[in-house]
DNA sequence: TTCCAGACTTGTATTAACTGGG
DNA sequence: CCCAGTTAATACAAGTCTGGAA
């Protein structure tokens, strides 16, 4: 695998001889080994460090700013932050109370003496006339000439290809984001206390260069220093820094086509795979845990069972007060759980209610094992609604245990797991060897969606959906029409040819018959469309694809039904997954 | 043992680019 | 060619997990 790895690499990407040269080479498959067994992830990094967020330029004096009616001039970083707040008028955010309050206090702080002391109410702020300005500004963008966009189109690719590209050892690797945020309003997601806080902006000065000693070192703009320059080859990292709001790191890393990142997505699955090996004992094991003379052991074996069924995140502890409150398993609250002895024809059925991960909902009712339950129920006892459901457990000591039942598994090796192996499940069960590509692709996304279902990957419904399948139906009942007349045309060409027996009808005969064929293929692929369409309004399949189905699975499929990987993964997803499409034959097994 | 910084993956929202029919 | 409607790409927030210090 590695020699093969390595090899999907080196034809992926061009060698100029310079770059080749520049490091000590020595063979591949060497200094792949080498890599794994010192934990040093490269050892040759070079790069141009990253893009820094244009400086503000202030308002034109005709866009002004009212308070409590009257017009005010502001200093230039009060009013950039102005602008910040100005630019969301429309979004839901600036109604929101903690928004506007977080604001308000950290625009103050930019605000001079004279501005703080008039500006005391947000309520008789009007930032309407610069909203407006923006809006237009956005507008004309979009009314700009054929010649001004792609004189823009060709200064973002300048900057691609200076800063966009680095060398980590023998290869030029892209950039995931080679631009540093700029400042603006803090936008969290869900109820987040800290929603509507200035995100300052970042200057040379915070910026720690990671590089190798003998690279050429990235040089900070004039006049300025980096924060610190190091060689640390034990991450991955080219650049970072600490941003303000949750005083958190920040990285600039390389794209998902990298070769640092492609490996450590193939070494995912492989862990997935491990598990597929053993889970049948793990499985075994927890059911025994259930009846445990321990309440810790229980605990952890009826977490780790909604982990497994349901796909649950770990749920690791979250400092309150700091982020929006949500939940995985080990941090799920005797709030968000139901118990029903009895539910309609079902027993022993536990629903879930809580917010996950992006203050996502996840809302099911399950029925449970008799034993599940009964832990459940002691698990209650004596609690109140915010007291922990596991107040035994932890992710640090469930992932304690998981590694003791095989090396490298943690929790969220079980949502891999559970989705790779229901893709790889479900197009067995669902392709159907004399379909057509359409309807064999429509098989690929139900399979795909069978996953999304159970890894919760929701979407809300797109705002234009009724419209387009209004739309798509109008077309449908067009070839639907268009069917029809073709049909008729044929059956009056048999006629025709039946009378008289010539050549020339009998070539008519043909071509009417090809025609009814393509509009059947057309029609039938608008409503393969539809049908794909409409179960997935509200279901989204690129993170699960992205991030939880071994690509493997889905190359071995394309190569066994002949369907070309397009028809699957768009040009990014190409690129990430390079290494599987090279590495996968149509037997592949997960 | 607990805490926390750090590094890296996963996730949704927003924005930019593309595309096919009028 | 234009424009609306999609789809792809980007942005960045929010998770997971590790390891070392307190």
């Amino acid at each position: 695998y590695f020699l093969m790895f390595l090899k999907i690499l080196q034809r992926g990407w061009p060698h100029p001889k310079q770059i080749l040269t520049s490091t000590q080479s020595t063979s591949g498959f060497l200094w792949e080994e080498e890599r794994y067994t010192d934990g040093s992830k490269w050892r040759f990094l070079e790069h141009k460090g990253p893009v820094f967020a244009p400086p503000y330029e202030p308002l034109l004096d005709k866009v002004k700013f009212y308070y409590d009616g009257k017009p005010m001039k502001l200093s230039a970083s009060a009013e950039e932050v102005a602008t910040f707040f100005a630019k969301m008028l429309d979004h839901e955010y600036t109604t929101k109370d903690i928004f506007r309050k977080n604001f308000f206090k950290d625009w103050r702080k930019e605000m001079t003496s004279e501005e703080k002391s008039t500006i005391t109410d947000l309520n008789k702020c009007d930032f309407r006339e610069m909203s407006e300005y923006f809006k237009a500004q956005s507008e004309a963008r979009k009314q700009m000439s054929k010649e001004e966009k792609q004189k823009i189109k060709e200064e973002n690719e300048r900057l691609l290809q200076e800063y966009g590209f680095c060398i980590m050892d023998n290869h030029k690797e892209r950039i995931g984001n080679f631009r540093i945020e700029p400042p603006g309003l803090f936008r969290g997601r869900g109820d987040h206390p800290k929603m509507g806080m200035l995100k300052r902006r970042i200057r040379p000065e915070d910026i720690i260069i990671n590089c190798s000693k003998d690279s050429k070192h990235p040089r900070p703009p004039p006049g300025t220093k980096w924060k610190e320059v190091r060689h640390d080859n034990k991450v991955t990292w080219l650049a970072s820094w600490t941003e303000n709001i949750q005083g958190s790191i920040k990285y600039i890393m390389l794209n998902p086509s990298s070769r640092i990142k492609g490996e450590k997505d193939w070494q995912k699955y492989e862990t997935a795979r491990r598990l597929k090996k053993c889970v049948d004992r793990i499985r075994t094991q927890y059911r025994e845990d259930w009846k445990s003379k321990e309440m810790r052991i229980r605990q952890r074996a009826v977490a780790l069972y909604f982990i497994d069924k349901l796909a649950l995140r770990a749920g690791n502890e979250k400092e309150e007060g700091e982020t929006a409150d949500t939940v995985g398993c080990c941090s799920l609250r005797v709030e968000h759980i139901k118990l029903y002895p009895k539910l309609d024809d079902q027993e022993y059925v536990v629903e879930f209610d809580f917010l996950g991960k992006d203050s996502i909902r996840y809302y099911n009712k399950i029925p449970v094992e008799k034993r599940v339950f009964k832990n459940l129920q002691l698990f209650l006892e004596n609690k109140q609604a915010e007291d922990d459901l596991f107040d035994r457990l932890n992710t640090s000591i469930l992932n304690k245990h998981l590694q003791e039942l095989m090396d490298g598994l943690t929790a969220k090796v079980f949502r891999t797991y559970n989705a790779s192996i229901t893709l790889q499940q479900q197009l067995k069960e669902l392709t159907c060897p004399d379909d057509s590509i359409p309807a064999k692709i429509l098989s690929y996304n139900r399979a795909n969606r069978a996953v999304a279902i159970l890894c919760n990957h929701q979407r809300a419904p797109p705002k234009t959906f009724e419209k387009s399948m209004q739309n798509l139906q109008n077309k449908i009942d067009e070839k639907q029409n268009q069917l029809s007349a073709a049909r008729k045309q044929l059956k009056a060409a048999k006629a025709d040819y039946k009378a008289s027996h010539d050549d020339k009808s009998k070539k008519a005969v043909e071509v009417k018959r090809k025609a009814v064929q393509r509009i059947e293929e057309q029609l039938m692929k608008l409503q393969v469309q539809a049908t794909d369409r409409e179960e997935n309004k509200q279901i989204a399949l690129g993170t699960s694809k992205l991030n939880y189905l071994d690509p493997r699975i889905s190359v071995a499929w394309c190569k066994k039904w002949g369907i070309p990987i397009e028809k699957i993964y768009n040009k990014t997803q190409r690129e990430k997954f390079a290494w599987a499409i090279d590495m996968a034959d149509k037997d592949y097994e997960f």
